[in-house]
DNA sequence: TTTAGGG
DNA sequence: CCCTAAA
C-alpha cells in the first residue's frame, strides 16, 4: 500500500477537505465550502464515487489503524483519493440533501445548520480525528453521539432515510435530524450498504443504537466503554471517518437512490450484528466482493470512472462492471453479507473467496471452456465451499455448471433472485455476432473473452443449464473447412487450426459436432428410418449451403472412417443437387466440376483415390458457400 | 493425448 | 455434450 493512484486533481473542495480533516472547528465553513463544490463539481463527485468503490478493505483498516490510514499508507488509494473521500462523503450527503431533504425543509435546516453543522458535521470530523490520532475519548464525539442518542425518533427517520429516500419525505425532520444526518449519517450509509446486501438496509446507526439501548448500556456514555460498544464506536468511527469509509458510503447513498426502489425499503431494524465481524468483513478481501457489487450496482449512474479505480482490484471490478446493473443490484440488495462472508467463507478463505468471485463471474460470463477434471473438481470446490452450502439443492452432482453456481449464489440471496445472471450466461454468445465473437477470442485468455462477451442476450439460455455452446454458422463453417482441408478424424488439427481462438471447442467437440452434421444432412442415418428423419428435420436449422457442404465432404471424407456414407434418396438433401449417383473421376471433359451440385454424389472407380483429387478437393474446400 | 463411439 | 475405451 503505497500512494499509487494518481491525483485526482485537488480542487478547491478537496483543500475544503483537508482543512476539515485536520480542523475540525473549521469544518463548519468548509462545509458550506463541500456543498458548493457538490454543486459546482458533480462529475467529479461521480470520479471520486468510483474511486470510493475500491476502498472496502481499507475501511476496517482504517477502523483498525487510523494513523495509517491517515497517512494513506494502509489504503491502496493515495492520501488524494482519501481526501477526496471524505469530501465526497460530506458530498453525498449534501447532494442527498438536495435530493430529497429540501423537500423536507432540509433547506431551512441547511440554514439552522449552523448549529448542526458546527456540531454534527464537527463531530464526525472529530471522529476521523480521534481515530486517526487516537482512539478516542474525544469528548465531542461522545457528545455527539449522545445527543443523537438523545433523540432516538430522528434515527430512526435518519435511518429511513439512510435505507431509501424515498421515506425521507414522510419525515419530518427536525435541526436535530439534519445534524445527525451530518454527524451519523454518513456511517450509518456504509452499514447500509452493507446491510442492503443482507436484505436489511437499515442497520448501522440503529443497531449501534440499540445495542447501547438494548439494556446493558442505557447511558450513552457507557457505550463507548464497554467493549462491545467499543467496537460499535469504532465501526461508527470507520463509518465516519470520512476517508476510505465515505466511499462505500458514497456508494450506498447512491446506490440507495437506485436501488431504493426496488427493495421495499426494508426500515425494518435489522437484527443487531456483531459490529466485530462487520469490521472483519470490510478487512477482508470480501469487501473486496462487496465493493465490486456496489459498483456494479451503482454502475449504472457512473460508467466512466472504471479508470479510476483501484488497481489491484481492477480485474474484480471491472469483471463486475460488466455485469448487467441488473443483477448485480439485485444481489447487492438481496445477497447477505454477512453470511456470505462469514457463514459461508471463513476467514481464512476470504482470499479465496475474492478469487473465487472473480471466477464466478468469469465463469458466469464465459462459457465455460471445456474443463479437464482437474478443473471441474476446482470449480466443485469452489462451489461447495463458498456458494454451495446453501443451495443445498443445487450443490451435488454435476455442479461444475456455472449456472449451478448461480444459482446457489441467487440461493444465498434469499432465494430472490430469480437467476438474472442466469440469463446472461452460456449461450448468450448467440447474441453476439460469430464475428464479434471470433474476434474476442483471441484465445489464450478466457477473460479476453469474457470481457468482450458482456453484451449477450438471454435468449435461449433459458433451459439450458449445461455448458452448452450453441455451434454458431460461423464456427460451423470453419468446422467445415477444416473437415476439408484435413479430412476427417483429425480433430486435434481442425481444431488447432480452425479453432484456436475457441478454446472452448474442443476436438471432441469438433467431432461431435460433425457427426451431428451429418445427421443433420441425412448423410449419418443411425439406423433410424423416416419417423426420425423427420424429427431431425425439424432440428436442423442449418442452411442450406451448409448442409451441402457438409454433404459434399461427407461424400469425400465418409465419416465414419471406412463407412460409405449412407445415400438415400430420401435424404433431404436431395433437393439441393442432382442426385448422381456415380460420377467417375477425373471428368471427362475437363469441366470444373462442382462437387455440390451433386451432393450425393460418390466418388467411385479404380482409379479414384483421394490423394489425386486434389481438384475435388479444392473444389470442396473453396466452393463459394454463402450462408 | 487423440480418436471413435456410445450415452 | 459427456464419458470412456482404445490406440
Amino acid at each position: 500500500m503505497d500512494n499509487g493512484p494518481p491525483t485526482l486533481g485537488l480542487e478547491d473542495g478537496t483543500i475544503d477537505v483537508d482543512c476539515l480533516l485536520v480542523e475540525p472547528q473549521d469544518g463548519h465553513a468548509s462545509m458550506d465550502s463541500v456543498i458548493c463544490f457538490n454543486e459546482k463539481t458533480p462529475e467529479n463527485a461521480m470520479d471520486i464515487k468510483d474511486v470510493s468503490s475500491s476502498f472496502g478493505g481499507p475501511n476496517t483498516a482504517i477502523a483498525q489503524e487510523g494513523e495509517d490510514i491517515l497517512n494513506g499508507e494502509v489504503l491502496d488509494s493515495t492520501p488524494n483519493e482519501v481526501e477526496f473521500g471524505y469530501f465526497r462523503s460530506h458530498n453525498d450527503f449534501c447532494s442527498m440533501g438536495d435530493d430529497y431533504l429540501l423537500g423536507v425543509e432540509f433547506a431551512e435546516s441547511i440554514t439552522e445548520l449552523d448549529y448542526g453543522s458546527s456540531e454534527g458535521l464537527p463531530a464526525s470530523i472529530s471522529d476521523s480525528q480521534l481515530q486517526s490520532t487516537s482512539a478516542g475519548s474525544d469528548t465531542r464525539w461522545k457528545s455527539s453521539l449522545f445527543r443523537i442518542k438523545q433523540v432516538p425518533d430522528c434515527q430512526k427517520d435518519q435511518l429511513d432515510i439512510g435505507s431509501s429516500k424515498s421515506d425521507v419525505p414522510s419525515c419530518n425532520k427536525c435541526e436535530m435530524l439534519i445534524e445527525e444526518n451530518l454527524s451519523i449519517s454518513p456511517g450509518s450509509c456504509t452499514l447500509q450498504n452493507v446491510g442492503k446486501s443482507h436484505n436489511s438496509p437499515s442497520c448501522s446507526y440503529q443497531d449501534i443504537l440499540s445495542d447501547g439501548n438494548d439494556g446493558r448500556h442505557s447511558p450513552s456514555d457507557e457505550m463507548f466503554c464497554s467493549p462491545k460498544t467499543q467496537k460499535n464506536d469504532e465501526f461508527e468511527v470507520t463509518g465516519q471517518d470520512g476517508e476510505t469509509n465515505i466511499f462505500p458510503r458514497q456508494e450506498a447513498l447512491t446506490t440507495m437512490s437506485v436501488q431504493a426502489n426496488c427493495t421495499d425499503l426494508p426500515t425494518q431494524k435489522r437484527s443487531r450484528k456483531p459490529t466485530q465481524r462487520y469490521v472483519d468483513e470490510l478487512a477482508d478481501p470480501i469487501s473486496a466482493y462487496s465493493r465490486k457489487r456496489r459498483e456494479v450496482s451503482t454502475s449504472t449512474l457512473k460508467d466512466k470512472s472504471l479508470g479510476v479505480k483501484d488497481h489491484k482490484k481492477c480485474h474484480v471490478a471491472s469483471k463486475a462492471m460488466q455485469l448487467p446493473a441488473e443483477e448485480s443490484s439485485v444481489i447487492a440488495i438481496q445477497v447477505p453479507f454477512g453470511s456470505l462472508v462469514h457463514k459461508e467463507c471463513p476467514e481464512g478463505r476470504t482470499c479465496d473467496l475474492a478469487q473465487h468471485v472473480d471466477t464466478r463471474n468469469l465463469m458466469t460470463k464465459s462459457k465455460g471452456k471445456r474443463v479437464t477434471p482437474d478443473k471441474k473438481k476446482k470449480r466443485d470446490e469452489f462451489i461447495t465451499a463458498v456458494h454451495l452450502k446453501k443451495g443445498d439443492d443445487c450443490a451435488a452432482s454435476k455442479t461444475r455448471r456455472d449456472d449451478q453456481i448461480t444459482v446457489a449464489h441467487s440461493k444465498k440471496s434469499n432465494d430472490r433472485i430469480t437467476l438474472p445472471s442466469h440469463k446472461k450466461r452460456n449461450d448468450c454468445i448467440i447474441a453476439m455476432t460469430p464475428k464479434k465473437r471470433d474476434d474476442c477470442l483471441t484465445g489464450a485468455h478466457q477473460k479476453k473473452r469474457d470481457d468482450c462477451i458482456i453484451t449477450e442476450s438471454p435468449e435461449e439460455v433459458s433451459g439450458r443449464r449445461k455448458h452448452h455452446r450453441l455451434w454458431s454458422i460461423t464456427e460451423v463453417r470453419k468446422l467445415i473447412d477444416g473437415v476439408s482441408q484435413y479430412g476427417v478424424g483429425r480433430w486435434s488439427r481442425i481444431k488447432k487450426l480452425f479453432f484456436s481462438t475457441s478454446a472452448h471447442r474442443t476436438s471432441v467437440d469438433l467431432k461431435d459436432k460433425w457427426r451431428n452434421l451429418l445427421k443433420a444432412s441425412g448423410i449419418l442415418d443411425q439406423g433410424k428410418r423416416q419417423g426420425e428423419k423427420k424429427r431431425n428435420m425439424a432440428w436442423r436449422p442449418l442452411p442450406k449451403s451448409i448442409l451441402r457442404r457438409v454433404c459434399e465432404l461427407a461424400t469425400i471424407y465418409p465419416y465414419p472412417k471406412g463407412q460409405r456414407p449412407k445415400i438415400d434418396d430420401d435424404s433431404p438433401d436431395r433437393t439441393y443437387g442432382v442426385c448422381c449417383r456415380w460420377y467417375l473421376w477425373p471428368p471427362q471433359d475437363n469441366k470444373k466440376i462442382v462437387l455440390r451440385d451433386f451432393p450425393r454424389a460418390r466418388i467411385v472407380g479404380e482409379d479414384y483415390k483421394r490423394s489425386e483429387a486434389p481438384a475435388l478437393h479444392g473444389i470442396a474446400r473453396s466452393s463459394p458457400e454463402s450462408v
